[in-house]
DNA sequence: CTTGACCTTCCTGTAACTGGAAGCGCCATG
DNA sequence: CATGGCGCTTCCAGTTACAGGAAGGTCAAG
């Protein structure tokens, strides 16, 4: 299989596997003419990370999971302490957004929204009184 | 004021300031020496944009902020635009966050979490069927 | 033989800083 | 007066996870 078939089967951009193979998380063959010549196994390999992405996991954690993953003796309790401290960084993101909205609806609940001038999202804004953790 | 103090009172690093200055955000004078001097104004803008980051506006977004602020003859339907607008960018990515989280969680309590290499999660990424959304 | 789709590598740019090196200014102490 | 140490300066590199695009090789069709 060529990128572009491969791309289409792992619903991944052919920039994006070039860039995997770059990194070493995939290691296609190559082909007499130079192309990479990809195996059921990186197609594999390629659709498991996309789907360890879209679930939030970063480079590194994907290239932990994929070893372990391949790691026949490893121990599940490993690959669920990733996961978990995964869900934790999850939950404090969606804790921080949900702050933001908060406090950013209120302002905009207190803002008319007409032509004048007038506007108490910019006076909040300008106001101390609420440090507004930003956290990350 | 130096840019340690701005920094200690504006609760901004003096690298973040450094670099708003580098991007035009603020223009703090300049002393003899060399050193930035920092007016209440600057100090006041800092603080202002300090607020606005951490409700997750991002730099363009303060830029516009900022100059919104300063436009004494601006509209509030503006200022509540631009709001309203960021606040559907933090619903999406709550939304987006919330899956990942159900997904996941889903994921984690099937695992048992023990010495035994048996893994939900590994095969839960392993298996298509759950394509997972990977908006932004 | 040419065209066009597909592939290659390499370089640059993104957001919003952070870290660090090299070097000057300023104040205080000995 | 010399020296230390902290604070300030600029500049350069690195971060994340790619995306965009240039320059050029490859392959199948017409």
């Amino acid at each position: 299989m060529n990128i572009g078939d491969v791309a289409q089967k792992a619903g991944l951009p052919a920039k994006t596997i070039r860039y995997y193979e770059e990194i070493g998380l995939i290691r296609p063959l190559r082909s007499g003419n130079g192309y990479r010549a990809f195996r059921e196994s990186d197609l594999h390999k390629l659709a498991f990370l996309g789907r360890a992405r879209s679930l939030g996991f970063s480079i590194e954690e994907c290239r932990t999971l994929m070893a372990l993953y391949e790691d026949k003796g490893r121990a599940s309790a490993d690959v669920k302490a990733l996961a978990e401290d995964h869900l934790r960084q999850i939950a404090a993101k969606i804790t921080e957004l949900r702050a933001m909205e908060a406090t950013l609806t209120t302002l905009v609940h207190a803002c008319a929204g007409d032509a004048r001038p007038d506007c108490p999202i910019l006076t909040g804004l300008a106001e101390p009184g609420k440090p507004c953790q930003s956290a990350d």
